[in-house]
DNA sequence: TCTGGGGTCCTAGGACCC
DNA sequence: TCTGGGGTCCTAGGACCC
């Protein structure tokens, strides 16, 4: 059986060529790719930190993820753009439908990134090599915005090639190009070398990614347990993960928010809760699932964290049920100081029409019909047409996070 | 450095049972 | 009950990714 060939896809500063895309189709004259620029929270509220930034932004030294404050300390003209996640939903949605008609063996990664499949595809679509020009070039052509595609023959190699020089290019990473082409890399720069890692690693003297591949893997094995493993496959290119395809098994649903004020008091946090929760729930029952452990987590004004989470007695994908064991969580751990940050998630999910609602839970019944009831409201005509009485007057969100609300917006299609 | 929000997976320790 | 060892479940926290 001869190599698969595999191709990762990744957007060049997803976000902010989207942004910039999109606003080009609306008659916009500036293209946000050719200044200074990011996408980014509101600096006025605690949001702030730089998502995605422009290949001129980048000359000032600003960096993803640090904070706006900093970033326009480093660049006074810097434009800041809000994220728009519905936008990116679309794009990302149009890229996977155009990559499709290439290959049916395709993995989303993330909002901006696929792995590709395309063993075989040379009768159609010439080489590797050839097949990646054309797939680039056109959804440029036709989309607006440029990708990087890495060629090699599993998927992490495939996504390490991708990394090379950006935008708008095709590289291969074979086997036999691993020592010149991937060895002499910081080891910072291999996928799942994160920060806490490097930093152990330099403390052994252990620089590039040659480095770790010439490491005794049964050293890194007990140092730094199956991690320790998996990095020294990696650094020597050792992968045999498959292209996870269709609907891949959702495990957790998460919906958190930094408030824009300190939270002091339980009746501000218990509404903070409700808006998460109704949002998560919503995911929740979009994705025809139930979930069994719900978990409230914490940030106060110190930045401390912390989380409490517990299992419900019966599989759930009910707003009331899960807003109600919120809180119960909520009581349990809260301290009593500020808090700047709040999530709640939704775990160990199993399907929904799976599961026997017991037909003693007469109030159950209810509140399901009352979410079936909401949701379809909120399809039909947008997710602000209906909201719970005690939001309207308290300056809060009722619905909190990135939920898709596609009353508002054209068909991707139509933009692009 | 004034520090988001969505995920996944792993590990360690305690409870509980045999 | 001056008391071992092993299995499983549960929870909290931390690592990593984008």
């Amino acid at each position: 059986m001869g190599d698969k060939i595999i191709f990762h896809i990744d957007v060049n500063s997803a976000f902010l060529s989207w942004e910039a895309a999109d606003r080009l189709q609306h008659g916009d004259t500036l293209d946000l790719r050719d200044v200074p620029s990011v996408v980014g929270g509101d600096e006025s509220k605690r949001h702030g930190i730089v998502l995605a930034k422009s290949i001129p932004a980048k000359k000032f030294n600003i960096k993803t993820g640090e904070s706006l404050f900093s970033a326009r300390m480093k660049c006074s003209e810097l434009i800041i753009v809000p994220p728009n996640y519905n936008l990116y939903m679309r794009c990302s949605s149009a890229l996977h439908q155009m990559l499709m008609e290439y290959s049916p063996y395709i993995q989303p990664f993330s909002v901006d990134e696929y792995f590709l499949d395309c063993t075989g595809m040379e009768n159609h679509f010439g080489s590797p090599l050839e097949a990646a020009h054309k797939i680039k070039n056109r959804i440029k052509k036709e989309l607006g915005f440029t990708v990087n595609i890495g060629i090699s023959t599993n998927k992490l190699l495939a996504k390490m090639a991708s990394e090379f020089e950006k935008p708008d290019k095709v590289h291969t990473l074979f086997k036999h190009e691993i020592p010149q082409k991937m060895w002499p890399l910081p080891v910072e720069e291999l996928f799942m070398v994160g920060r806490a890692t490097v930093s152990k690693l330099h403390a052994k003297n252990i620089f590039t990614i040659g480095d770790l591949a010439n490491t005794d893997p049964e050293f890194l094995k007990c140092w730094l347990k199956s991690h320790g493993l998996l990095i020294w496959q990696y650094a020597n290119g050792i992968d045999n993960s498959d292209i996870k395809t269709s609907a891949y098994g959702l495990k957790g649903i998460g919906n958190s928010t930094t408030t824009a004020f300190d939270v002091q008091d339980k009746k501000t946090a218990n509404m903070l809760l409700l808006s998460l929760c109704e949002t998560a729930a919503m995911r929740l029952r979009n994705a025809n699932k139930c979930c069994r452990v719900v978990c409230v987590s914490l940030k106060d004004f110190k930045f401390n964290s912390y989380s409490h989470q517990k299992k419900l007695d019966l599989p759930t994908d009910c707003t009331n049920k899960i807003y109600q064991k919120a809180c119960e969580l909520f009581d349990e751990i809260w301290d009593g100081e500020p808090l700047r940050h709040m999530g709640v998630h939704l775990s160990e999910l199993c399907e929904s029409d799976f599961y026997q609602v017991s037909m003693f839970e007469h109030e159950l019944q209810k509140y399901k019909a009352l979410d079936r009831a909401i949701d379809e409201i909120r399809l039909k005509y947008g997710s602000s047409a209906i909201v719970r009485s005690c939001f309207l007057h308290s300056g809060l969100r009722p619905l909190m996070g990135c939920i898709s609300d596609n009353a508002s917006y054209p068909l991707m299609s139509s933009i692009l």
